[in-house]
DNA sequence: ACAAAAGTGTTTTTTATACACCCATGC
DNA sequence: GCATGGGTGTATAAAAAACACTTTTGT
């Protein structure tokens, strides 16, 4: 078949060379402290260049015979301890010049990031805190300039957390085995922001659908009615799954 | 300090070699052919192993000073001639022994798979055809069995067109210029499935959005009444941006 | 008693769904 | 005339949104 190798040699001719790329992954953790109605993202403090002294999501570099999902996980455990996290891909960055390790020498290693998320229970996630590392849960609304392209990642990895509560249970990952309505509600709004719902709407609708079981219990939270505490029963919300727009 | 450095050294000590990455882009190209309703998807064959006389999407490998992007549209431009392509990033790829050039030597070169997706116009997209590629758009019914894990990727494009149909206005960049609103209706169903909405409701919620204009022209298509032609106006549907579930 | 928080109910408006039916054309 | 596809309207049910009101607690 001639033609065909005609072709291969003018391909090669016509090929610039391939980039070589080491591979990271940067992780958007979220919690929600239901105490103060805040939403939490999980940055830790660079101790090496580029960007020393910067804050950072928590990410690493993808070794040898590891999947971009395992370095992810890794990198995680390394920070915080904390039961049945689920991350979730998020986007993947990788512009030329995104960054300053690659500029000094343009054609040499490119740095690419493979983003995940996760929304964790503040009250049970333990930070793993050393003298040299600083790591802490930040007020989203108010983070730093962070360091490479890390506040267009945590942006985007808002927007997405916002569209998965709308239409997936992950609400009751991040709550306690039982929760009352009213923290279910405050959750919700932390998230979304204000008005997104009136309370007593909310509150029918979610009845209505059946997958959240009155415990009986009461529970009093300073002045006022104590509130009934509910449990999430999985199964009764089998029927929900992946029907979009469950709520709100 | 001396924590830090030797934290530095501890550090190195247990650090595993990274993996070195070759990044590759995938295209998941989408059109509808709205005179047979059929959904399609554009595979080209694979020349060179792995994977010789597979069918595959078409893709490319990342190469020096060129963005992921770039070379998603590099490859498309190879494969099709067509104006006004928005590529949209779908997921990456990256597990180990993910590509059999990986298998050999499980410690070397790692590959990496970003996929993009797109809708195109059928009738203004021209295949870029030669003696020795092939090249074509299948059916998505019945695609075959692709290389790598591109059926993976394709049925993950399928699922994200079809959300994407419900709440963003990509059906317009589809239809040509002018389009009945049985064509639009066409669309929707050849997508999206059987029975997603009664014509009538459709017709009648799509024009009260009051982005479509009518522009009073007739079109008969064999026998029958004859429609009307409709423009969409980008301004007017402006304020639903963002907004989900315009339609459906 | 009163404020505060929980929980119930009611009214109004909007949207979804399923049709029935009229209109304009080709054959 | 009548089949065919285009287009309009209507009745019913369900859901969304706003908000008034009752209940039960702490102080």
């Amino acid at each position: 078949m001639p033609g065909y190798n005609q072709r291969k040699i003018t391909d090669v001719l016509n090929q610039q060379p391939l980039a070589d790329f080491k591979v990271g992954v940067d992780n958007v953790i979220f919690s929600v402290d239901t105490t103060l109605n805040r939403l939490l993202v999980l940055l830790v403090m660079r101790r090496q260049e580029p960007f020393q002294d910067h804050w950072s999501l928590p990410g690493t570099l993808v070794r040898q015979g590891e999947s971009l999902e395992d370095a992810a996980y890794r990198i995680l455990a390394e920070k915080i301890r904390v039961n049945n996290l689920y991350l979730e891909q998020l986007y993947t960055f990788g512009g030329p010049l995104r960054d300053p390790r690659e500029a000094s020498d343009c054609y040499g290693v490119r740095y690419l990031s493979v983003s995940y998320f996760a929304l964790v229970r503040f009250e049970e996630a333990e930070l793993i805190t050393d003298k040299v590392t600083g790591i802490a849960w930040y007020p989203v609304k108010d983070v730093p300039q962070l360091a490479f392209d890390h506040n267009e990642i945590l942006a985007y990895g808002h927007r997405r957390l916002q569209n998965k509560l709308e239409y997936s249970p992950v609400a009751f990952d991040v709550l306690p085995e039982v929760f009352t309505l009213n923290d279910l509600y405050q959750l919700y709004t932390t998230v979304l922001g204000e008005n997104f719902s009136d309370y007593s709407n909310f509150r029918a609708r979610l009845l209505k659908l059946g997958f959240l079981c009155d415990t009986g219990i009461k529970v009093s939270r300073g002045a006022g009615r104590p509130a009934s505490l509910y449990r999430f029963d999985a199964e009764a919300f089998a029927p929900f799954k992946n029907k979009p727009l469950v709520f709100i």
